[in-house]
DNA sequence: ACCTGAACACCGTTCAAGT
DNA sequence: ACCTGAACACCGTTCAAGT
């Protein structure tokens, strides 16, 4: 019995159960133990949970921060998508990271990766933390979303497009719900997994063209007559014109 | 004793006390009755978390929907200002909007009304349904974050400033964090309300430069080299070329 | 140093009973 | 139709006591 042995247990019982289910003595009880030996380790509930969330933010692949010369569009696409993957992985993170400090050791090489890429856009400090939430924020209410509606597929036995099928169910008849539908068959996209590829790929889009623009709007009026498309190579050329 | 009555003092309780302190004995005892009464108007208490959540959504102030006129990013900015200012008042909305389906008349209301808006961005609709994505997932994240720090400073008695001192006193030392502090000042802003009102500012500037972006990669080349600095007018006109 | 048992002050919810 | 009391099956955490 160490703190790792308790986290590790943390982990795979909130995996399992999710966070509402979890507590101190079903935890005692997976390690074989009375409920209180547990805080002879860890001082309350929630600084177990900010290990296990911590501990869970550790499967985090991140970029090689020596490796410079690759594109920082992609790298910070791949670090989105694996954020993303995090909150589906481990829901319970995604209700966790909103309300707890997350100074944990591996949230630190996290955001301490999003900004070595960061800096390589060539956005001016100012304007880098702004654009970095827009990124980071984004995926995190994303996922949020999206797990917790995996979540409740989970829990009424149905797939997600079935569970699509019953909430539309309790809208339909509401005037002004029916255009939502509407926007969705419109949008394309027969699945709800379809979609929600779809979607979060053009939100990065979105996101990462979003940055482009802010870099040339610190150019000056000469330099942009010059490059009316706006930076297509990395734009850490920007900084110095 | 009606259930407008009971959503009333839930919303009383939770903004007064916070999600984690909110019980039905508690409510109960509020209204001057006991616990399992309540019950005769609501089926648990996730049901009145969800009426609750509905009843703070409906303070939202929604655009004029005749309106079409205006400029659909003006509108989209004041409904990002109003959607956060939504999680800052009532702390505890943003801990439910991720977890619950969100389906009442007032959340229905707001994204049908910022549906209405984004369709006069010009975007066509595969891609609009990410690009609202990207900015209302944005604002939730980032304010479900702004606020819960909020919350914790409220709870230790400090001001934001201060808060945020004990927090680099538990990080510095650590070599990869401290350019983390250096990030912080190199962009500016003495305060920690000034730095979040300009990453949040620059965060939107990012989204809705990145939705014009998107709106004239949908044009022709031929359309992109007669209009290299993409569309400043009301993007609507893209719509027919 | 590490673990336990009993206890305290809570929960959400059920269910039979009251008026 | 509306409200109550007692009860069930839980919580996190304290604290004195064991080994």
């Amino acid at each position: 019995m160490d703190r790792e042995k308790i986290t590790a247990a943390a982990v795979r019982l909130l995996d399992a159960d999710g966070l509402a289910k979890f507590s101190m003595r079903r935890l005692a009880a997976e390690l074989g133990v009375t409920a209180m030996s547990v805080y002879w380790y860890v001082d309350s509930k929630d600084d177990l949970l900010e290990l296990a969330m911590d501990a869970a933010e550790g499967e985090l692949d991140l970029p090689d921060p020596a490796d410079t010369e690759a594109d920082w569009r992609e790298q910070l696409r791949h670090l989105a998508y694996e954020y993303r993957r995090l909150f589906n992985v481990h829901p319970w993170v995604s209700q966790m990271v909103g309300s707890y400090l997350n100074i944990g050791p591996h949230a630190m090489a996290f955001s301490h990766a999003a900004q070595g890429i960061m800096r390589r856009t060539g956005l001016p400090a100012p304007q880098l933390t702004g654009a970095m939430a827009a990124l980071f924020q984004f995926v995190y209410g994303y996922s949020t979303t999206e797990a917790s509606w995996n979540g409740r597929c989970r829990a009424a036995g149905l797939s997600a497009d079935e569970y699509l099928s019953t909430v539309y169910g309790k809208i339909e008849g509401r005037a002004e719900y029916e255009d939502s539908l509407r926007l969705m068959e419109q949008g394309g996209g027969s699945t709800v997994h379809e979609m929600r590829e779809r979607d979060f790929t053009v939100a990065l889009d979105c996101i990462l063209a979003g940055m482009d623009a802010l870099t040339v709007a610190t150019h000056t009026t000469r330099d942009r007559a010059e490059n009316p498309h706006g930076p297509s190579q990395p734009a850490q050329s920007a900084q110095r014109p």
